[in-house]
RNA sequence: GGUCGCAUAGCUCAGCUGGAUAGAGCACCUGCCUUCUAAGCAGGCGGUCCUAGGUUCGAAUCCUAGUGCGAUCACCA
């Protein structure tokens, strides 16, 4: 039983004892820091069910728990406060119960029922940018979270590897390529490829420019361009199974394929399963025809397929085109479809997509209700901000996107600035600054998106780099690395330990034991909430203590060898929490830095 | 226009199911490296919590209306 469990119970009992009053929850909180105690119950509440004075039934009730809660050694009162003094021996002794577990803070797995977390949803036609990091970063750090939640997970993506804009970049390719390949040119897949992406773009706009001049509308231009016109022909060619166009097509999406796994290495993020819309979307279909026969779509008469929402408050939406092929909405409910089939555990997805699809996956879910689907009611939209530019939304065919691979090259490359200017690794082997520069570099920028509630939009500004001090990812990995410098040289023998009654615990050093306790709770509240964020700000919450200890207690000094061992074991507690917690944002941390 | 989201210090952000005098970082100013890593610590400066009503013992937080910004309402994805 926790100490809040507790004192609920004997708090509720104390309402009982004293005024025969039944009491149904008690409001708690952290006694702030100008008052006396640590743990302050609310006694405003308490009045709904007991009247009176709340200065004198607070008085009343602390006195209760004084006499009878073994832990709780003091009270005062303040106001409608109820501000209780708990004994240091609990602290210790919960700091005894936590101290050798290398896992402190994940719950074991308790559910059989598997979450599959979606994210990273790429077009085979461009490399991954800044938008995709965000993306990437968030969906990965929430299946890490659900899994030490104790939910089983898997790790999906969706890869858009059809469709008329992927046939734009085949073409361009095929036009002006040359015959271009990654190895003949060094360039990445996914970058060969997107610039062939951008170069159908500019080739159609001088050839739409072409046809205005030649006295046609604007839009009658767009429509008619001849590069466009053959972009289309080559779709359907493609839907039609036509030879060279699909080996065309698997030839530059393995390209990119290519490209994006080193990305995704690069970042540090991984799946445990892979799906693409070619091999969905006729499933889609398949149940689209299904739907039409029980009645959950209709047909109009010009063959295209809807499904009525009107009823739930939303529009008609289209499910099928009148000419038969499939829309965005039919091959992800193929794709949903397809994903319970082949994991009968999974009770439930989780997908990571920006904010502009959030009328998509409204409509997809209830959709999937109707079809009649059990887990459908287990369907979660991530649904998070996106990360623009001071110039404005990216714009891959205009070239205004800050590269991913590149991005982190930066970031590795300003650890590398300032790890040289503060010169602490002159025994350090090249590689092992280069591992040590990329760790920091990414804790920086993995740091700097995850801290902030993902339903916020975040401003990027390239000019404006990253910072590496206050609330950043390198502040916390320092104080990581400052400890296990201590850990190094602490030489503690693990027999001498501190006993656990008639001690009395430094301030800073019960502080930084009641951050520690709070950590399960926060795991469970970022599942909850889907939030890293939650896990950003607790850890920094712990690192700021930590580091106000550390200045200001000696630990390798402290005047007993009984308490040096307290101290040197709890920083170690508190630097495994920092790894816990920054495993969970896909953040690494340094032995040194 | 309908719907959805956001609005807190000069800037970037916290603020849990409503609770005490709204908190951090950056920037700016003051101190602290002969002591465990100064990517640090201690302190100062800085607020009509977008506006107006309402609910409540009590509102940054909940409700209503409005303002501003963004997204969306495609036989695009």
């Amino acid at each position: 039983m926790t100490l809040q469990e507790t004192l609920e119970l004997q708090v509720k009992a104390a309402i009982k004892a004293l005024f025969q009053s039944e009491l149904k929850t008690v409001e708690f909180q952290a006694t702030r820091k100008e008052f006396a105690g640590d743990v302050t119950v609310v006694v405003f509440p308490m009045l709904r069910v007991v009247k009176g004075n709340p200065a004198v039934i607070g008085e009343q009730v602390g006195q209760y728990l004084l006499d009878n809660v073994e832990v709780v050694k003091g009270f005062n009162v303040v106001k409608g406060f109820l501000n209780i003094e708990i004994s240091d021996s609990y602290y210790l002794e919960f700091f005894q119960s936590i101290k050798d577990k290398s896992n402190f803070g994940f719950a074991d797995q308790r559910d059989d029922t598997a979450i599959m977390v979606e994210y990273s949803s790429p077009n085979t036609n461009k490399p991954l940018h800044l938008g995709h990091v965000r993306n990437v970063l968030l969906g990965y750090s929430v299946a890490e979270i659900l899994k030490a939640s104790g939910k089983k997970v898997y790790k999906t993506q969706i890869i858009n590897d059809r469709g008329i804009h992927i046939c734009k970049s085949m073409l361009a390719w095929q036009r002006f390529g040359n015959g271009e390949t990654p190895s003949s040119t060094g360039l990445k897949g996914d970058k060969l490829v997107g610039n062939y992406y951008v170069k159908f773009d500019q080739e159609y706009k001088s050839e739409i420019a072409k046809l205005v001049a030649q006295g046609q509308s604007e839009e009658e231009a767009k429509k008619n361009a001849p590069l466009l016109l053959e972009a289309q022909q080559m779709l359907i060619k493609w839907e039609a199974g036509d030879e060279d166009v699909v080996a065309l097509w698997k030839k530059m999406n393995q390209w990119v394929y290519d490209g994006f796994d080193v990305t995704y290495k690069n970042i540090g993020v991984d799946f445990d399963t892979y799906y693409y819309e070619s091999d969905t979307y006729l499933l889609g279909k398949e149940f689209v025809a299904e739907g039409l026969n029980s009645g959950v779509f209709f047909k109009k008469e010009d063959g295209s397929v809807w499904c009525d929402l009107t009823d739930d408050g939303l529009d008609e939406k289209i499910v099928l085109r009148s000419d038969g092929t499939a829309v965005y909405m039919t091959q992800d409910i193929g794709t949903a479809i397809q994903r319970i089939k082949d994991y009968p555990d999974v009770g439930g997805m989780v997908y990571t997509v920006g904010n502009e699809q959030d009328y998509h996956f409204k409509v997809l879910f209830l959709i999937l209700k109707k079809l009649g689907f059990e887990w459908a009611k287990n369907l979660f939209h991530l649904s998070y901000g996106m990360v623009d530019l001071p110039s404005g939304k990216m714009k891959s065919r205009e070239g205004t996107v800050v590269d991913a691979d590149d991005l982190v090259q930066e970031m590795t490359d300003t650890a590398e600035e300032i790890s040289n200017e503060l010169g602490k690794l002159e025994d350090y082997s090249t590689d092992e600054k280069q591992t040590l520069y990329k760790t920091i570099g990414l804790g920086a920028l993995k740091y700097y998106i995850l801290k902030v509630d993902p339903k916020k939009r975040i401003l990027f500004d390239p000019k404006e780099s990253i910072d590496f001090q206050g609330n950043t990812g390198p502040f916390i990995q320092y104080t990581y690395a400052r400890i296990q410098s201590i850990l190094r040289k602490a030489n503690v023998d693990e027999n001498v330990t501190l006993s656990t009654v008639d001690v009395s615990l430094h301030d800073k050093e019960k502080q930084l034991i009641k951050q520690l306790e709070l950590f399960p709770e926060v795991i469970q509240n970022a599942a909850e909430q889907h939030s890293p964020a939650l896990i950003a700000n607790y850890t920094y919450d712990l690192v700021k203590e930590f580091n106000s200890f550390y200045q200001n207690v000696s630990i390798l000094g402290a005047d007993s060898d009984e308490e040096k061992n307290f101290r040197v074991g709890l920083s170690k507690s508190v630097s495994q929490t920092i790894k816990n917690a920054f495993q969970l944002l896909g953040i690494g941390v340094p032995e040194r830095m």
